[in-house]
RNA sequence: CGGGGCAUAGCGCAGUCUGGUAGCGCACCUGCUUUGGGAGCAGGGGGUCGCAGGUUCGAAUCCUGCUGCCCCGACCA
C-alpha cells in the first residue's frame, strides 16, 4: 500500500479530549475518530488492527471447538420479558421503538437470543457439547463513556455461548475457552492474569476475568508474581482431553480484583512475590447454569429421556477494547509500537527521496518483492522531509521500518530498523528481503 | 446521576470582562529554496463564532432557553 494513497489522518498535536495514552495514539494515528460520545469509527489503519484482533480471536476460539453465528444487533423485547431481564437491565440497555411501536432494543449482550436459537434447533444431549460465540457490535448506554475505545457505549464484542448437559459438562466447556482465552491474549502480545471475578448481571457462580497490568488500568488488582512466568498452552493443546490441570496451574496461585480482593489471603503470599497494581480486563468468563435455559424452557432430553434445562456458560472479549489495551502495554513517547501478530502492516518501507530515480528504483523494486513474498508493506512514497517520515512512522507503530535513502540506494544498500528496540542495521537489498520474508514467515 | 468545565477554520488556541465588518500556530493549495529525525521564505484558500430566541443602529462578545462534548466521582466489558 502506497502511503501517499492511503487514508491516514495523522495529528501532530494532542487532541485535549484524550486523556489516556492509548485514546491519544489512537488518536493522533488517525485509527479512529469518535462520531459522538461513546461511539467511533474505525479509519483503515484502525480497521486493519481490528481484523487482525478478529482473525486471533476467531481462530483460536474455532480451536477450541466453537462455531461462529452471527446474531443481529436489533432484537426483539420479548425475549428479554421471557427471561425476566427485560425490566431489570435498567438504562444501560438502549430502548427502541419500531414503526409499529413494537419495542426493540440494541442489544447489550446476547444470552437470551442465543437461547432461543439452541431452543428452537437442538432436543437431544446426543448434540451437545455444543458452543456458539458471534462478533458484533453491542450497545451499552453507559452513564459515562470515556477512554476512548476503553470504555465506549458501542463496542465490538466477542461472545460465545456453551451448552451442556449437566455441570461436569459445563465445567469442561468453561475449561476449554479459558485456555483458548490465555492463547488469544498471549498472541495479542499481552500477558493475561486469569482471576475470580463478580458475576454481576449476567448471573452465576463460577466466573474469571482476564486482566492485564496497565498503569491506567481502571481498577486495582492483586496477584502472585508467579502468575506472570507461567506457560501458555501450545497450539497442540487437546481440547478434547482434560484440561483441569492447566486450569488449575492457573488458578492455584493469588490473584483478585479489587472487589474480590482479600487482603488476609494476600498477607500468605511471599512478600516478594506480591503483585499490587492495576489492570484491564480484556475478557471475562462465566459459568451461569440455568439461569436462562429454565426460564426460556431450553431443555434437552437426557439419557433417561427426561427433559432437562442445559448448563450454560458466556465467554466476552471486547476486540475493540484490546486494541486499546494492546498500546497502552505496548507504546514509547514517540507513538505505538504493534506486536507483529496485531500490526496493521508487517512493515514499512521509507523512501528518503521519492522523485530520486535511483532510490525509487531500490524501494519500489523492494516493496514488489517483499508483497510477493506475501508480507504486507505499507511504502512511503510521499514527498516529506526525513524527520516527517520517521516521526509518521514510529507513531503508527510498524514493527520494522525499511529506509531506503539516496546514499544507501546508490550502494544497493537499505537500513533495517526495530520499531521496539530502535536498533539499525545496514543491509544489501537481498539480506534485507531474505530477511524480513523469513521474520514475516 | 451528583460536581466542575468547554463549544470561534481539519487540529490546538486567542479574541468575550469593556459590543463596532474574526485572528494566531499547525495542517491544506501555488511557487522558489531545502532535503537522514515533525524545514525556510513568499503568496493563497478555508469559519452561518454549537443551535434558537431576545436586547441593540450594530452581537463571537450582553440576556434567556436548548444541544453537544470533556473532566472528577459513583457505575461498568
Amino acid at each position: 500500500m502506497r502511503l501517499s494513497r492511503y487514508f491516514l489522518p495523522i495529528l501532530k498535536e494532542d487532541p485535549k479530549e484524550a486523556e489516556i495514552v492509548s485514546h491519544r495514539l489512537m488518536l493522533r494515528a488517525g485509527m479512529i475518530r469518535q462520531q459522538s460520545a461513546g461511539i467511533y469509527s474505525w479509519l483503515p489503519l484502525g480497521k486493519r488492527v481490528l481484523d487482525k484482533v478478529n482473525a486471533i480471536i476467531r481462530e483460536e476460539q474455532n480451536r477450541a471447538g466453537a462455531q461462529e453465528i452471527m446474531m443481529p444487533t436489533i432484537q426483539s423485547a420479548d425475549l428479554w420479558i421471557e427471561s425476566g431481564r427485560y425490566n431489570d437491565y435498567g438504562q444501560e440497555m438502549l430502548r427502541i421503538k419500531d414503526r409499529h411501536d413494537r419495542a426493540l432494543l440494541y442489544g447489550p449482550t446476547n444470552e437470551e437470543m442465543v437461547t432461543d436459537i439452541f431452543r428452537s434447533h437442538v432436543r437431544s444431549y446426543r448434540d451437545l457439547p455444543l458452543n456458539l460465540y458471534h462478533l458484533q457490535w453491542k450497545f451499552r448506554d453507559e452513564v459515562r463513556p470515556r477512554f476512548g475505545v476503553m470504555r465506549s457505549r458501542e463496542f465490538l464484542m466477542k461472545d460465545a455461548y456453551s451448552f451442556d448437559l449437566d455441570y461436569e459438562g459445563a465445567r469442561a466447556a468453561y475449561n476449554r475457552m479459558f485456555v483458548a482465552y490465555l492463547r488469544t491474549f498471549s498472541r495479542f502480545g499481552l500477558q493475561p492474569i486469569p482471576m475470580r471475578a463478580e458475576t454481576g448481571p449476567i448471573g452465576g457462580d463460577l466466573s474469571h476475568e482476564f486482566i492485564v497490568l496497565a498503569d491506567t488500568g481502571e481498577s486495582a488488582v492483586y496477584c502472585d508474581r508467579t502468575l506472570l512466568d507461567l506457560p501458555i498452552p501450545g497450539e497442540d493443546t487437546d481440547f478434547m482431553g482434560d484440561l483441569s490441570p492447566i486450569i488449575e496451574a492457573w488458578t492455584g496461585a493469588y490473584a483478585a480484583t479489587d472487589d474480590m480482593h482479600d487482603a488476609a489471603a494476600f498477607e500468605d503470599v511471599p512478600q516478594d512475590r506480591r503483585v499490587s497494581a492495576r489492570g484491564i480486563e480484556i475478557g471475562h468468563i462465566f459459568y451461569f447454569g440455568t439461569k436462562y435455559s429454565a426460564p426460556m424452557r431450553a431443555l434437552v432430553a437426557n439419557q433417561e429421556g427426561e427433559m432437562v434445562p442445559v448448563h450454560m456458560g458466556s465467554y466476552g472479549i471486547g476486540p475493540t477494547r484490546v486494541v486499546a489495551a494492546i498500546i497502552e502495554a505496548s507504546h514509547d513517547d514517540a507513538g505505538i509500537i504493534w506486536p507483529k501478530s496485531v500490526a496493521p502492516f508487517d512493515l514499512g518501507v521509507v523512501n528518503l527521496k521519492p522523485g530520486d530515480e535511483r532510490t525509487d528504483e531500490i524501494a519500489e523494486g523492494l516493496v514488489v518483492r517483499l508483497e510477493r513474498a506475501g508480507v504486507e508493506v505499507l511504502y512511503d512514497d510521499v514527498d516529506q522531509r526525513a524527520g516527517a517520515k520517521f516521526a509518521t512512522m514510529d507513531l503508527i507503530g510498524l514493527p520494522t521500518q525499511v529506509v531506503v535513502g539516496p546514499r544507501g540506494a546508490a550502494a544497493g544498500e537499505v537500513e533495517v530498523k526495530d520499531r521496539a528496540t530502535g536498533a539499525k542495521e545496514t543491509l544489501s537489498l537481498d539480506e534485507a528481503v531474505n530477511r524480513l520474508v523469513h521474520e514475516k514467515g
